[in-house]
Parts: C-alpha cells; structure tokens; sequence
DNA sequence: GCAATATAGTGAAGGTACTTCATGATGAAC
DNA sequence: GTTCATCATGAAGTACCTTCACTATATTGC
C-alpha cells in the first residue's frame, strides 16, 4: 500500500470529526458545548480573566464573550466580578462548581488521550507530532495558546 | 523530550483547526461553505445522487440537503432532475460549472496534501497514518466513505 | 383493485453559534 | 479637560442545522 500524503490529510481530518464529535458528546452530557467549555479551559489554564482576554484566548469578538460568559453564568459556571483598577473591565472568574468541572475535564482529557495514543510505540507517537509540527510550523503557527514542554 | 499522548491529542486538534480554516477559506473565496462544498465533493466521487442519498452520506437531515441543493441550485453549482423510476425522489447531479470547480478543488486538495506532507520522508508518513488509523480503529469507524487503496 | 403503511421532499418554526454596528461608560494622553 | 482608545453590551442579522407536520408518491398485503 502506499501511503501518500492525500491519505494523511484525509485522516486529518477524520481523526478531528471523530473526535471532535465523541467530545462535543462528552460535553452535551454536562450541558456544556465546545465554545462554552473552551471558557472554562482557559479560566482553569490562566486564571481569572477580563472578557477581552478571553476573547482573544478563544480567537473569537468580545461581543461573542459576552453571550458565552452569560450563559455560564446563569448556570453556575462563572461569575463576573469587579476589575480591581479599570472599572470598565469585568473579570470573569470559575465558581467552585466550575473550577471543579474544569478540572475534572482536563483530567477526562489526558485519560483519553492516553487510552487513544497511550501503547502505542513511544518512537511512533514522537514521528506522529513530529509530522504534525512539521505541517503546523509550515502553516505558520498562530500562537503557543500553553506551554509545549 | 517527552512526546506524550496528550501532546498528540492536542496536535490532531490544533492541525484540524488550522487547516479546516484555511479550507474554510478558500472556500469563501468561491463563494462556498464547507458544508455545501461537501454536496460538490460528493457528487463529484458518486455522480448523481438522490437527496436522501446526499443525506446519508452527509450525515444530515433530508430537510438540510434541501437547503443545501437549494442554494447550490440557485447559484449554478448543481442542478435538481427526475429521478427515472421514483417520482417522489430528486435527482442532484453537478451542472457542467459544478462539476468544472468540484474537479478543480479536487485537484487542489490534493495539491496542498502534498505541499503540506509530500516532502516527508514516506516512513514517517506512513507512520503518521498508521497511528491514525489505529485510533480511528479504536473509536470505530463510522463508515468507509471511499476507497482506501 | 384498494386500504394501510412507508418513503422522498419541503414549509414552518426554532435553536445555536457567531458576526457587525452603534452606544454608554470608563480610562489614558496631551 | 478635551480627545481618543478601550471594555462590555444591546440590537440586529447571517449561517448552519434540527424537529415536526404535511403532501405526493411508492410499496405491501389482502
């Protein structure tokens, strides 16, 4: 067989909707979706942050922010609490219920991956990102949203 | 460096992202969305379909492909006819436009597959697809869309 | 032949994710 | 202290996609 790069595109891809789907599931299940749940990613990786912030953490407009931050939260997620210098500023901090969710997120997220990639040849895995890098950096990364370490 | 599972869970991630919007993209530019270009880039492997056909192999609602083939109609891209023997049944085939672009956007996808992977050396790549497959195999494949040979 | 049932497509209505534009409130700069 | 940038939000709108009800046709069983 021979494995040429248009397979590694196709596979790409059907690795992200595969995947993408199984947590989007995972999520709905906790009634959370993907945009919602990425503002609780990053209040748990960064800390309490001002809308703006988040905004372009998400890559995403202010105006988007805001919708998303109501939602939480009116569910008990977040809360929005006062900028202690710049009193135009809302700074969005996770509740308990929403730093324990996080956390307990981020947890479900290295077992899957470890139940996905985890026995899978070391060398293997290393060549797979490896690949992966090649191609990103070729694209011109966007920006290192966490440490790569 | 420690290449671990979840740095390979977030690369899929990142990857998909980056490239589905540069898809998204050039898509734009044509005046196409992703998922309308779905309809083109399946009716140009099959040939003509039936809208419960497109449905299927879309995975989405009968009511959507109507709003799909609707648009694609209007703008050209593809024309609605009857089906031979079933008069409830519409036949979706690419009009001579579609069918010049769907071939033309083939033929870049598999232009930037290989600007994008080409010049790996076919070890790695074959490595990058075999670890692909293999978690795509442990999350089940949801269908054999097309040919792997 | 004909009633019962299934299937193909679509109108109506609605939900979610996201955007742009305008605006009020505040901060920063000169 | 006026001017200009910035933070958040209301209003309005777009794109994608769904469910439900309905019509037209096909199929099945008698």
């Amino acid at each position: 067989m021979l494995t040429d790069a248009v397979t590694a595109l196709d596979r790409v891809f059907e690795l992200a909707t595969r995947l993408g789907g199984l947590m989007e599931q995972a999520l709905a299940e906790r009634g959370l979706t993907t945009a919602r749940s990425g503002v609780l990613f990053v209040l748990h990786e960064r800390g309490p942050l001002v809308q703006r912030e988040l905004s372009e953490a998400l890559r995403c407009t202010p105006r988007h922010v805001t919708g998303l931050v109501d939602t939480l939260e009116a569910q008990g997620w977040v809360a929005r609490g006062r900028h202690p210098t710049d009193r135009r500023a809302t700074l969005v901090s996770l509740t308990e219920r929403g730093a324990t969710a996080a956390a307990r997120m981020d947890t479900e997220r290295r077992q899957a991956a470890h139940e996905l990639f985890g026995d899978l040849p070391a060398t293997d895995l290393g060549t797979f990102v490896a690949v992966a890098d090649r191609v990103l950096d070729r694209i011109g990364r966007p920006a290192p949203s966490d440490a790569d370490g």
